[in-house]
RNA sequence: GGCCCGUUCGUCUAGCGGUUAGGACUCCGGCCUCUCACGCCGGCAACAGGGGUUCGAGUCCCCUACGGGUCACCA
């Protein structure tokens, strides 16, 4: 059985980084029939977990993620993560350290001037004599001081290093008692059964130390996978104004999340040419082994692509409930499906469509001057008030954009004119812009006689300037 | 600076010792056409550099360069 984590700490939102581990991690748990946990990581404290918790869910809930059993807070585990220090004190593969921070500087400082690495020097590793006064203890934990650290992760091959380069006594209580992150990381990931940690690389060089952890606790060794970063288009680290922001901003810009998800998914992980990847099929398919080892760049013209087309290929209640939230009731539309249809191909965020939507259901506030200025000519007043007339006593049913393509070409036969010369004044009088879906599709959409109305407004409107 | 990781078209990527180095996004042509899109067809464009190993290297090894991560009583 396959258990994997998603365990970021409470920054208030998630970002699509963090959306993408959490994905990969999700999809390798559902796939294998497995477990997926979530963990917030807040033995800092000082920030709101329980609302960076429920902002993490609201998120997983948008774009359809879901976790198994109650989250679990480091903060409420605190007692849990004493007995673990107590027990390393006992069996003295922990001990206290009664340095001060200013001589913990000092030694800093002083390795720093020398060009060493900044390691505590290991001091109080044997201490048997009388603590010193008014210093409260932290505890450090035994690190191996010599010999290799070797582990296999699962993206990036076998991974070796040596102890003295990398290790130190490090810290695993404070001087106030709280523990800290790489201990705590290694005893819950144990304890929670977790069997495939999935995370950014930037933890990969933690892994020693918690690997440690593990040994001195007695705990085996999960499987690793460091996912390579994102970068922003000019390939530095990503910033909230590359799209780091808040994965709920993406809703809000008009993105459906099975776009983010396809997007986020191939960022960094292929299955040979496929672009287009259902939920089912990521399910089916998905395979840490197969992420990428390098970085990669948030491509934003490729996210947008895939909205597009997942925008093309929803059905019509699903766009139609979208469109709700921005303010487009289509619902009671006799033309729904019709208008759906004429936008579902040009627009390639929802806000997008909302705004076509709009531009089609409301008259017109004003018309274009440029496109006045050049599709309305001398007889184009003329041309539309017939238009008008006709449509008018037109004997034929008109709902169907084909019943108004019939009667507009019966319309152009008898006035001999062309599609050229028609098709622009009327959208022009019917939308107020030179561009818009098909004219039969708008004129189905509106109908008869909102498009008469129309028509008669624009050439009112005409008249007076 | 030490350690670790990485490097195929502008971007996301395929490749897993023998390919005219493939696909996708973007961009540029053309077709379609009532505008704008969509769609279809076509085009531009890459193995960071240098050494090896090999009959043969984008694929294996080493070095260099560049990029990133990390070195806390943050996570």
């Amino acid at each position: 059985m396959i258990t994997t984590r998603f365990a970021p700490s409470p920054t208030g939102y998630l970002h699509i980084g963090g959306l993408r581990t959490a994905l990969y991690s999700y999809l390798w748990a559902r796939k294998n029939s497995g477990r997926f946990l979530l963990r917030i990581e807040d033995t800092d404290l000082k920030r709101n977990s329980k609302e960076a918790a429920e902002a993490i869910e609201e998120a997983f809930r948008w774009v359809g993620l879901s976790h198994d059993d109650e989250i679990v807070y480091q903060s409420e585990r605190f007692d849990l993560y004493k007995k673990y220090i107590q027990k390393l004190l006992d069996e003295k593969k922990a001990y206290y350290c009664y340095m001060s921070r200013e001589e913990l500087d000092a030694l800093r400082a002083e390795q720093q001037a020398r060009k060493e690495r900044p390691r505590y020097d290991g001091r109080y590793r044997d201490f048997e004599g009388t603590p010193p006064a008014g210093v409260e203890p932290v505890v450090r934990i035994k690190a191996p001081t010599e010999g290799t650290i070797t582990f296999t992760d699962g993206i990036k091959g076998e991974i070796s290093v040596r102890a003295e380069d990398v290790l130190d006594d490090f810290i695993i209580a404070r001087a106030d008692g709280t523990p800290t992150y790489n201990f705590v990381v290694a005893i819950d990931d144990a304890l929670m059964g977790i069997t495939d940690v999935i995370r950014g690389d930037d933890h990969l060089s933690n892994t020693p130390k918690q690997i440690v952890v593990y040994e001195a606790l007695g705990f085996d060794l999960p499987k690793f996978y460091h996912v390579p970063m994102i970068l922003n288009p000019n390939g530095k680290k990503l910033s909230k104004r590359d799209g780091a922001m808040d994965v709920m901003e993406y809703k809000r810009m008009g993105y459906l999340p099975e776009a983010l998800l396809n997007f986020l998914i191939r960022l960094g992980w292929s299955h040979g040419d496929q672009e287009i990847f259902s939920f089912q099929e990521m399910l089916e398919l998905f395979d840490p082994k197969d992420i990428n080892k390098s970085a990669s760049a948030y491509n934003a013209e490729k996210l947008l692509w895939l909205n597009a087309h997942y925008i093309k290929n929803a059905t019509y209640e699903r766009l139609i409930t979208e469109l709700q939230d921005f303010d487009v009731n289509i619902a009671d539309h006799d033309k729904k499906e019709i208008l759906v249809d004429a936008l579902r191909e040009r627009a390639k965020t929802m806000v997008e469509f909302a705004q076509m939507a709009k531009a089609i259901i409301d008259r017109p506030q004003a018309y274009d001057e440029k496109a006045v200025k050049k599709f309305i000519g001398e007889d184009s007043l003329e041309i539309l008030k017939r238009y008008a007339a006709f449509l008018q006593i037109s004997e034929k049913a008109l709902h169907l954009p084909v019943d108004f393509e019939e009667v507009t070409k019966q319309f152009m036969a008898k006035y001999d004119l062309k599609m050229k010369n028609l098709a622009q004044p009327l959208r022009i009088s019917l939308v107020g812009t030179s561009v818009s879906p098909s004219v039969y599709d708008v004129l189905s959409i509106l109908g008869k006689d909102e498009v008469i109305y129309r028509i008669e407004k624009f050439i009112e409107h005409m008249k007076k300037a």
